[in-house]
RNA sequence: GGGGUUGUAGGGUAGCCUGGUCCAUCCUACAGCGUUCGGGACGCUGUGACCUGAGUUCGAAUCUCAGCAACCCCA
């Protein structure tokens, strides 16, 4: 605290930069605020105002996300306000949200005659809906997702995108199947679409099973990813529920089979918040800001002219460049404000802008721009193969971003074999540790290991070791860290 | 769940311990004008703050209490 304090009065530190990223936190608040992703002044706790450009991120990570579902889910929206009635209908989902949940309690003056919950999430406001929709097999399998907000009473310390009482981006899907088999295979298909969803954003992830007593209330099993941010502790960036037919007979939600029987359907719904802004920012960016892969970077090309010389010539054939690349379909911006070509660059690289353009008359002359990538690379590109030459750096970059995300990843999973080892190894990274998979062996981990459990790792399979608690042999490893 | 720290212009800070010197310091930002422009330019002129409420006091940025908010650590 002192020491940043003094650091930043002294010297002719001019202009903010970052701290250390190795600080995370507060290289983290920092960077939301400078970037100009989030606000978090809003003077309610727990509640976020999105900068515009930020929101731009935000709507360009999402369009991912709409593009993966699209194929075969729609789109819909449901109400904020959830009757008392149906909230309250479905045991095991309230035990698991009641402490968590607003409620509207007045209309105007008067007191309301049904108290009106705000949703904490959406399934007992779909899912009498859902009653009303099916009616046949033919109806079935459906899939629906929204992106709406939601709203959650956390007691537990805030933290800007990562853990808010207003979520603002709350994508949903719920799905309804004929059988469980279907609901099962369901789940796969989403984990295999966030995957992509992840990958797109060059983020390397883990995929695993939580335990059962940290699965989502009234749901057979929930299927996770986290990724591991810099400071090695874990951020749940989607999960997956198979919900059985819980909510099905909760909600008495059937179909007439093919032979005239009418069944309970199967359900799965899944998730994923701005927590994976979160993650994007954090794992890629830098101590001089964002760093963004070019397909959500709310600009792609900054192009920076150097006015020397005649200054009307170099403005015009910038003004051509951006008319050039625009007609590609890149977002680009001319920065033709009124400040030197350094402050520019500065500002840019804060941005995460994948490729800057400086243009002068000695680029001019040669016929070439001078074309420099968010993570360092600069090169000298001939003008009339421009757009072919952004789009070999473009995908360079992006290659360059998940390779040093992966390499990062796998730096941070480190198999252990004893609860001392695990204790050591979840102080900044991630411990797969042998478990026998009973439950009670499991709390004594977390408790022993002062980590939680994230799960049996999904599409691996490991030989026979001890148990790091009882020692029985077993197949069965489990993820450990420390989470957000 | 437990503990701790903090709240002064848009951002970062000095002042608080020991009440009056403070119509509040410095850096940055912002606005206007001019000179500049190949990695954070400079000059001149301006703009802008003591979280909220109550209390103690002749007098509160400073002391006390409460609220709100933010951050950190531990379980």
């Amino acid at each position: 605290m002192t020491d940043s304090k003094t650091k930043s009065n002294a010297k002719d530190s001019k202009q903010a930069k970052l701290p250390a990223k190795n600080n995370f936190s507060e290289w983290y608040h920092e960077l939301l605020i400078t970037a100009e992703i989030i606000d978090n002044r809003y003077p309610v706790k727990g509640m976020c105002v999105w900068f515009p450009f930020g929101f731009a991120i935000r709507k360009n990570v999402y369009s991912i996300i709409r593009e993966l579902l699209d194929p075969d889910h729609q789109e819909t929206q449901f109400p904020l306000l959830i009757p008392e009635n149906e909230f309250m209908k479905e045991a095991q989902h309230i035990k698991g949200f009641e402490d968590e949940v607003y409620w509207v309690t007045r209309g105007g003056t008067a007191p309301l005659e049904v108290n009106l919950a705000l949703r904490p999430t959406s399934e007992t406001a779909i899912y009498p809906m859902f009653k009303l929709w099916i009616r046949s097999h033919a109806d079935l399998p459906l899939r629906i997702y929204q992106i709406v907000n939601t709203f959650r009473y956390e007691t537990k310390h805030t933290r800007p995108l990562i853990r808010l009482r207003e979520i603002t981006s709350f994508k949903e899907a719920h799905t309804v199947h004929a059988t469980w088999e279907e609901a099962a295979e369901q789940v796969e298909v989403a984990i295999k679409r966030y995957s992509e969803f992840y990958h797109r954003l060059a983020l390397p992830f883990l995929v695993s099973r939580r335990p059962s007593w940290d699965k989502f209330p009234g749901a057979d099993y929930t299927t996770a990813i986290d990724v591991i941010m810099p400071d090695g502790r874990t951020l749940q960036v989607g999960t997956a529920h198979h919900l059985g037919s819980t909510f099905a007979k909760t909600y008495e939600i059937t179909y007439e089979a093919e032979n005239g029987e009418q069944k309970l359907v199967s359900q799965t719904c899944y998730g994923i918040s701005e927590r994976c802004i979160a993650a994007l920012l954090s794992v890629h960016g830098d101590e001089k800001g964002l760093v963004l892969p070019w397909e959500v970077a709310p600009v792609q090309v900054a192009i920076v002219p150097i006015l020397l010389g005649d200054k009307e010539k170099v403005l015009s054939v910038c003004r051509e460049l951006q008319e050039k690349l625009g007609a590609a379909r890149m977002r680009v911006k001319l920065d033709t404000s009124d400040e030197r070509p350094g402050a520019k660059f500065y500002k840019w690289e804060m941005k995460g802008v994948p490729i800057r353009l400086e243009v002068g008359p000695r680029d001019i002359e040669k016929g070439v721009v001078t074309l420099a990538r968010r993570d360092g690379a600069k090169k000298a590109v001939p003008m009339v193969a421009l757009v072919e030459a952004i789009n070999q750096e473009a995908q360079e970059l992006q290659l360059v971003l998940y390779g040093r995300a992966k390499k990062f990843n796998e730096g941070r999973v480190k198999e252990v074999g004893s609860i001392e080892e695990a204790r050591s190894q979840t102080e900044a990274g991630v411990a797969l540790v042998p478990w026998c998979g009973e439950v009670d062996c499991g709390h004594q981990l977390e408790d022993q290991v002062g980590a939680n459990m994230l799960g049996e790792p999904q599409y691996q399979i490991f030989s026979e070791a001890a148990c790091a608690v009882c020692g029985k042999k077993s197949t069965v490893r489990t993820y450990m860290a420390r989470q957000y």
